[in-house]
DNA sequence: TAGTGGTCTAGACCACTAT
DNA sequence: TAGTGGTCTAGACCACTAG
C-alpha cells in the first residue's frame, strides 16, 4: 500500500456514459419526452458521437429509449408484459387469442430448425401463416406459423389462401384436431427483413423469438415461430393459482 | 415497367455482409474454428473494421460467432436448450436444481423492480442470494435471489451466511414453506459488471432476465432474477405431456 | 428544406491472451 | 512481445420525417 493512487478502473467511456444517462432519465426526464440530438448530446458529454451511440444502444438495447430516424430519440414506457403461455395448450387461432391473421400460402420453403421440429423432409409441402400482434396501435410481434399439409384432416385450395380469410381457413382446420400439448423456447435473435417491417424496426432489430411446438396425436403438428419486439415487451409465463391469490 | 434497372436497394453493407459471412459459416466452417482477424476480413471484404464489426456483432447476438478478446472469433456451437421452468412449481434450491449457492448477504439495497415485486417497502431486510449455473464448464446463467428477512420462520446469524453455506442456510429455510405457485418474465436486458464477471462475458453483453416470483401464504415469499447468456443460452419452457409423448 | 438518426471510413490506442 | 478483439475519434454522407 505504497501509494494513495485509486485503482485505476478504465471503465470504458460508453459505459459511464450509459450510468450517467440512466439516472437523468429516471431523475429529469418523463416518459415521452425528447432527449437533444445525438450531436448536441455528445458535445455536450465531450465524446465523439459514435461513442455517445454506443451509450444510446444499450439504453435502447434494455428499453429505456426509443430512437426513431428523422425524428428523434425518446423516452421508452416501460416494457409492455405480453401473455404468451395461456393457462392450458390451445392451438393458435383459438378463441381469445391476441393475434390478427395476416395471410397464408401454401410452400415447400421451410427454416431448417422448422423443418428439424416438424420431421418434414425436403420438399413437403406446408401452409405457412403469418399473424401479428398489435396492442394499442404498437405493433409487437410477428408470427409465421408452419403446419404440414398432410397433417390436416383437409386439403386447402390454393384459390382460398390469399389474406386474412385463408389463414383463417388454416386455423379453423387445426382446431378440428386434438392437441396433446405443447412446449417452447424463448430465445434472443435479430429481425429478418420481412419481420422488422410488420415490427416498425428496422432489419436486424433484437428480438425475442418464441418457438412453440404443438404436439398432436404423438407427433409434431405445427410449429409456431414468433417474433417480439425486445425493446418493448417482457414476456410473461403466467401461473394461473399464483396469480388468482394475489389478485384475491 | 419503361425500365430495366432494378429496384436499387440500398442494403446496408453490414447487413449484406451479415449474410454472407452466416452462409459462409453454414458451408465452409465447423464448430470451433477460428475465423481470420477483424483487419483481414476487413480488408477481404474491401470494408473498414467498424463495419464488419457490426457484422460480427450480429452474428455473435444470434449465437453463430464468439469472439474473446486476446484471442480471436471462433464459431460457436448450437444454443444450449435450457430448462427453465420445472414441471411443478419447487422453491429454489429444492431437490434436483442446477443451480449452485455461491453465497449470501443481508441487506436493505433492493433493486426497485424486485422491492414492487414483494412489496417491501424502503429499508426492509432481506436476504440476498446469489448462485451460478454452469454446465460443462461453461458458465450459463447467474442469479439473486431476494428473500425478505420477516418472510422466513427464523431468523439467521450473519456469521453463518458467508460462503456457500450462508446460501445453503437461507434455501433451507425456504423449503419449509409452503409454495402456493410462481410465474415468470423473460425480457432482454444487459448484463451488470458483476454478472457480466461470473458470465465470462463483458459489461454489457447482451442477456435474458428471467424474473421468477414465489408466491406463498397469498403474497410474495421470493423473487429469484436469473440472467442467462443471450448468445448461448436457449431457455425451454416444456410441457411434460408433449415430452413424454415424443420420447415414447 | 432542415433536422434527425443510420451508415461508413481510416485511422489510433488500449486491454487482454498466449507464447 | 506479438497478435487479438475492444474502445474511441472526427469527420462524411445517406435515408427518413416533418414543417
Amino acid at each position: 500500500m505504497g501509494t494513495t493512487q485509486l485503482e485505476t478502473v478504465p471503465e470504458p467511456k460508453y459505459w459511464h456514459l450509459k450510468t450517467v444517462l440512466s439516472e437523468a432519465l429516471d431523475s429529469e426526464f418523463s416518459v415521452g419526452e425528447i432527449l437533444p440530438n445525438e450531436r448536441d448530446l455528445a458535445a455536450r458529454f465531450g465524446v465523439a458521437r459514435a461513442t455517445l451511440r454506443q451509450a444510446l444502444e444499450q439504453l435502447e438495447l434494455e428499453g429505456r429509449l426509443q430512437r426513431r430516424r428523422g425524428v428523434g430519440t425518446t423516452v421508452a414506457p416501460p416494457r409492455v408484459g405480453v401473455a404468451v403461455a395461456p393457462a392450458r395448450p390451445t392451438w393458435p387461432g383459438a378463441a381469445g387469442d391476441d393475434w390478427q391473421p395476416v395471410d397464408a400460402v401454401e410452400t415447400d420453403t421451410v427454416p431448417a430448425a422448422v423443418a428439424r421440429l416438424l420431421e418434414t423432409a425436403a420438399g413437403d409441402r406446408v401452409y405457412l401463416v403469418r399473424r401479428s400482434r398489435v396492442t394499442q396501435g404498437q405493433p409487437l410481434a410477428a408470427e409465421s406459423l408452419y403446419v404440414p399439409v398432410a397433417a390436416l384432416p383437409g386439403r386447402l385450395e390454393a384459390g382460398v389462401l390469399n389474406g386474412p380469410a385463408g389463414a383463417y381457413a388454416v386455423l379453423g382446420e387445426l382446431q378440428s384436431l386434438e392437441l396433446d400439448g405443447q412446449d417452447r423456447t424463448v430465445e434472443l435473435g435479430s429481425a429478418r427483413a420481412e419481420d422488422a417491417k410488420q415490427l416498425d424496426r428496422l432489419p436486424g432489430a433484437p428480438v425475442l423469438v418464441v418457438t412453440t411446438r404443438y404436439v398432436s396425436g404423438g407427433r409434431t403438428t405445427a410449429v409456431a415461430v414468433s417474433t417480439y419486439r425486445a425493446d418493448t415487451c417482457r414476456l410473461t409465463f403466467g401461473d394461473s393459482d399464483a396469480v388468482a391469490l394475489l389478485a384475491g
